[in-house]
Parts: structure tokens; C-alpha cells; sequence
DNA sequence: GCGGATCAC
DNA sequence: TATGGTGATCCGC
């Protein structure tokens, strides 16, 4: 729903009802309440003060109207749930139980899953470096921290919390700006031990692996939690960092598990149904993985607050909540999840996207120069990870920090700036004109429908090159009316879809060689070499990047620099200048650090 | 297919 | 003074 009050949302004194708080400032809290460390910390304090220092912020403002639609919500569900229970549910339950049964019987107890998980891992990479760290309350990030030590979270303080909030939780606390390039770097220290227990496991983020450990048990005649007890100690003894560890008959249980004894601890549950059972039953839904604030509290409000009281509510469920949110429920009473571990490459990118936080801006120039700045780095990330988008999707968030999202389907396939660009203007052209006077707080383009244009492998010559005559520039001239936008915007699309006719036979051989020939796409792109090699996955996005040391670690280097300007230009008036200016000088990595090299390869190709 | 919402990290 | 970026999935229309 689009407010159209635009400067009109003066704060009205709201006093009439004085609603319960309570709710919202459990929202406030943060979606991290789930993390270690927070036990011995009055939450009744902490929610207090993070609500008197929010109090009146449009963020606050915002969450509050978001808490009063869920609790409305939430009404209706149990009004729901009350004329159910009135009616007849015996179909509902059977239902229910055949899918039980039916679940039950793929049950998998073969298989040792473990779950690895850095303990508060960017804080302590810089703990490492200065010692001196550990003995106060310190946290990585800038306006949002990313991460806190154990000592921070004795104040309240957590991830994903303002710093200035958390400054009035802890006012000594010591904030660091984040080094992507020292975590990356201790990341892959980490990484090349778990792969000698795993060579095919799976980077949750880069701070977290699955591993099957079954081979490795089996082979060197050792319980799962001996092998797990080996290799934290080495993962210790050799890069320093500590991590914790979930070990289970699956990778659900398996999270949940490194958290129980964390940090510095590993928990397992046994592959028997019994001690699964066990196990889930007493578990609060929160520390599944999938179940954040807002399940937490539907569900808390017919009567569930752990697995095992999903069972007595599982003929309600599928009208309650839908049927995907059945069968995940049930997975949670089973304590069922996936046996499959494998690496984060074999996985299909669904999008690419990037978006960017700046001051609020209501000037239409400052906003499409905005635009173009965001448009000119989706263009980077469509090289790098080599796609175009069928679909292109405008998010914008508006100074209200209500979120709206726009898409369309250019006629064909785009990744180059300036179709992103004249693509996304008319969406943002018609938001300002549905929401006068539209301020915005952040600018975002995604594509998605990606249609790939990794080289074949072929087809070295015989390139017909002529790139696609460049569309009409869709300028916008200062100061310009909206229906002159609008003309140009649909002039683009006839535009481009004559041209679309034009390319259609030739268009996926055109891709590909497109693809290969983009000038400022990171090295990783030229590298056209007969033989597939084997691939390694980029510790900042994650995918499989390059084909040899060098081009991996250029490939890195971009990664990392571009994180960092990204860093660095928020906030900023005219990003596109600042931005590289103020850039810091990229630092190489040693190449080939020939004693860590051979073995981290990953073994998934034949 | 579109837009909103939730979730993880 | 002030509350992130990337990617995925699901739901209701």
C-alpha cells in the first residue's frame, strides 16, 4: 500500500489509545535474539533503552506501523483458528497424519552432518591483530554493526543493531570499520581444514560450512565427535579463530546444534528417532532456521512456541499458514532435513542485484544520477558473474522506509548500464508520478530470468561481433516533464523491440561473444582456455570465479575493492566521482601460496 | 507474472 | 542526527 503523504506525516501525538508496546519493542529487538551470549542480559532494559532511543525516528515510526498490520494479522488468525475448531477437522487430520507417515519413511539416519560456525568471526579477525580488543566491549561495522564480541553482547549489544543505539547500550564500546580483505583472507585458512574433512562441503556464508563427515568417520575409524573435537582444535591451533559445531543426522539439526554450545563448543544429537524427537520437542520454533519474528509470533498466538507443540495443532496448520508452511512445520516436528551436502557452485543464481542507502533525496535529478550509479555497478555484477536479465526489477525504499518494487520484462535479455538505466527510468517516472513529491532513502535494480552467457567452450572465430546498434540514450533533459519521460520510455521499447527482431537468430551466439569481449569485466572473463578447469568460489560472492591462482586472485581483488567503494560512497552526494577517488588502494594477495594451494581444490568435476 | 513480505547472513 | 546489502522463497492476487 502506497502512502501517499508524502511531507505529510507529521508525527501525530498518537495518545488516544496507548497501544501495547510490548510487541513492538520485541520488534525492536532485532532479529538476532537468537545468537549466543545474550542469556545473562536483561532484555527488559535493553528493550527500553533501544526504544527510547528510537522513539519518534521515521525507522521507528515505520517498524511500529509494521507491528500494528502483524498484530491485526495476527487477530484475524486466531479468529481463524477459533471457527475452525468449531467445525468438523477429522479430514484436516488425517490428512495431516498421512503426510507425517509419508515423511517419516524418508527418514535418513546414515549420514554424520556437521554444521561449522565462526564464533563472532569478524571480531575476533580483529582480535587477532590487536589483542588488546579482547578486554573491551568492540564491534565491526559502521552505521549497522555486523558483529560484536562476547563482551558487547553483555550490554545488549547485537548484529544488525544501529551503532548509535548501541552506543547508548554500551557507551565505551569500540566500533571498527569492517576488512573484508583480513576475514576473506582467515576465511580461507579455515576452509582449506574443513576440506580435509570434507572436499565437497558446503559455505553457508563465510563464516559457515556444512561438512558430511561420514567418509572421513568411516575411514579413519572415528566417532563424529572425535573427528568434529580434531578438527576445531586444529582449525584453533592453525588460524586462531574458534568455531562451534552442530553435529546430527542432517544439516537442520546440525545448525541448530552449533549454536547450542557456542562459543567454543560443539553439541550433537544422536542419529536415533528417539533423541531427535527428544530433541525438537522442547525446542522453541525461533531457533529453526526459517522461522524469524514474525512466524515466531503467528504461531506463538495459537499456542506454539516449541516443536513439539506443532503436533496437536497440525490439522490447523495448512489453513492457518498455507501448505508450505505446513510441511515445514512438519519437518520441524520430525526434526527432518536434508542429508545432501554439496558445494555452493553447483547451485543456479536465481538474480543479480545491487542496491544502495543514501540521505534522503527528493531532487528528480540527484535520483536518476542515483540511478545511473546504481545502474553502472549492476552492469559490473552482470559481467562478473556473466548474465543478462530477461526481467529487470526497480526497489525502491522511500524516506518513510516503506519498501516498493517495480518490474518489467525488456525485450530482451540486458545487462549493459545504459539498458538498465533506460529500462528502469520509466518505472521510477511513473512512482513519482503515483507518489508526489517521493523521497527516497535507497535505489536498488535486480535482474532476474537470467539467461547465461558463460562461454560455450566453441566457437573461437567466425564472430559476427556487430554489437546491437546502441538504443536511443533516453536522456532525460534537466528539469524535464514527466510525459516527456514517458514518450522516450515507450520510443525505447519500440525501439528495442524492432531490434529484437533483428538480433533473434543470431541472439544467443551474440550473447555469449558479448560476454567475452566486455571490456572492464573482471579478468576472470578472459581467461578462454581449452581445458575446463577446475573452478574455485570467490570467499566475497561466492561463486566460482577463476581458472588458476592469478585470475582468482584478481577476480578477489575486484570483489574486494568493489565492496569497499561501495562502502565508501554511501552517503555520499555524487557517488559516481567520489566513489573511486576515495577508493583505497588495492592490495594484492600473494599468488600461490604454494603450501595451501593443491588441496583445496574442489574434487566436483567429472 | 507481479508486488509485498519474510528470512538468513 | 542516525537503522545495511544480497539473494531466495512464498503468498495472494
Amino acid at each position: 500500500m502506497v502512502s501517499p503523504s508524502g511531507p505529510s506525516d507529521e508525527k501525530k501525538p498518537q495518545p488516544a489509545q496507548e497501544e501495547n508496546s510490548d510487541t513492538l519493542k520485541y520488534q525492536l529487538l532485532g532479529p538476532s535474539l537468537t545468537k549466543a551470549g545474550q542469556d545473562a542480559v536483561d532484555q527488559q532494559k535493553v528493550s527500553e533503552i533501544i526504544y527510547e532511543a528510537s522513539k519518534g525516528s521515521k525507522f521507528f515510526n515505520h517498524e511500529q506501523e509494521r507491528d500494528r498490520n502483524l498484530t491485526v494479522k495476527i487477530e484475524r488468525i486466531r479468529k481463524e483458528k477459533a471457527r475452525l475448531e468449531r467445525l468438523d477437522l477429522s479430514h484436516e487430520l488425517r490428512r495431516a497424519d498421512e503426510y507425517l507417515a509419508e515423511l517419516e519413511s524418508t527418514r535418513d539416519l546414515s549420514q554424520y552432518v556437521i554444521h561449522v560456525d565462526c564464533d563472532a568471526f569478524f571480531a575476533a579477525v580483529e582480535e587477532l591483530d590487536r589483542p588488546e580488543l579482547k578486554l573491551v566491549p568492540m564491534a565491526v561495522g559502521k552505521g549497522v554493526l555486523t558483529t560484536c564480541n562476547y563482551l558487547a553482547r553483555k550490554f545488549g549489544v547485537r548484529s544488525g543493531m544501529a551503532s548509535f543505539v548501541a552506543k547508548k547500550l554500551c557507551p565505551q564500546l569500540v566500533l571498527l570499520p569492517q576488512n573484508y580483505e583480513k576475514y576473506t583472507a582467515k576465511a580461507k585458512e579455515i576452509r582449506a581444514i574443513m576440506a580435509q574433512y570434507d572436499p565437497l562441503f558446503e559455505s553457508a556464508s563465510i563464516d559457515e560450512a556444512y561438512l558430511n563427515i561420514t567418509p572421513y568417520c568411516v575411514d579413519n575409524n572415528m566417532n563424529p565427535e572425535e573427528v568434529v573435537q580434531q578438527m576445531r582444535a586444529e582449525i584453533l591451533e592453525t588460524t586462531k579463530v574458534s568455531v562451534s559445531a552442530g553435529i546430527a543426522a542432517n544439516a537442520k539439526i546440525a545448525k541448530i546444534s552449533s549454536n547450542q554450545n557456542k562459543p567454543n563448543g560443539q553439541f550433537r544429537v544422536a542419529n536415533e528417532r528417539s533423541a531427535i524427537m527428544d530433541f525438537m520437542r522442547s525446542l522453541p520454533v525461533r531457533k529453526v532456521n526459517g522461522v524469524g519474528r514474525v512466524f515466531e509470533r503467528e504461531l506463538s498466538s495459537i499456542g506454539i512456541e516449541t516443536c513439539g507443540d506443532i503436533y496437536p495443532h497440525r490439522a490447523l496448520l495448512t489453513k492457518l499458514f498455507g501448505e508450505k508452511a505446513f510441511q515445514f512445520l512438519a519437518q520441524c516436528y520430525l526434526g527432518l532435513g536434508r542429508t545432501k551436502i554439496e558445494p555452493v557452485e553447483t547451485h543456479e543464481r536465481k538474480s543479480v542485484g545491487t542496491e544502495s542507502t543514501f540521505h534522503e533525496i527528493g531532487d528528480k535529478e540527484v535520483i536518476r544520477a542515483k540511478l545511473n550509479w546504481v545502474a553502472q555497478e549492476l552492469e559490473k555484477d552482470m559481467a562478473r558473474t556473466q548474465f543478462k536479465g530477461r526481467t529487470l526489477v526497480l526497489k525502491v525504499k522511500l524516506h518513510t522506509f516503506e519498501v516498493l518494487t517495480r518490474q518489467t520484462a525488456p525485450p530482451r535479455a540486458i545487462s549493459q548500464a545504459k539498458d538498465l538505466y533506460a529500462f528502469a527510468l520509466p518505472m521510477l517516472v511513473k512512482l513519482e508520478k503515483d507518489i508526489p513529491g517521493m523521497k527516497l532513502r535507497l535505489l536498488g535494480l535486480r535482474c532476474t530470468n537470467l539467461v547465461s552467457t558463460k562461454k560455450p567452450g566453441i566457437n573461437f572465430f567466425g564472430v559476427v561481433a556487430a554489437p546491437p546498434p546502441s538504443r536511443p540514450a533516453l536522456i532525460e533533459n534537466s528539469d524535464g516533464n514527466t510525459m516527456e519521460h514517458e514518450i522516450s520510455a515507450e520510443e525505447a521499447f519500440e525501439t528495442a523491440a524492432r531490434q529484437e527482431i533483428q538480433d533473434e537468430m543470431n541472439d544467443l551466439e551474440q550473447l555469449s561473444q558479448e560476454a567475452a569481449n566486455i571490456p572492464d569485466s573482471p579478468p576472470a572473463a578472459k581467461s578462454i582456455n581449452s581445458s575446463p578447469p577446475p573452478q574455485w568460489d570467490c570467499p566475497i560472492c561466492g561463486r566460482a570465479q577463476a581458472a588458476d591462482d592469478r585470475l582468482f586472485n584478481d577476480h578477489v581483488d575486484f570483489c574486494l575493492s568493489r565492496q569497499t567503494i561501495l562502502q565508501a560512497v554511501q552517503d555520499t552526494s555524487d557517488p559516481s566521482e567520489q566513489g573511486f577517488s576515495s577508493a583505497p588502494s588495492r592490495k594484492r594477495k600473494p599468488i600461490s601460496q604454494s603450501s595451501s594451494d593443491p588441496r583445496q581444490k574442489r574434487l566436483f568435476f567429472q
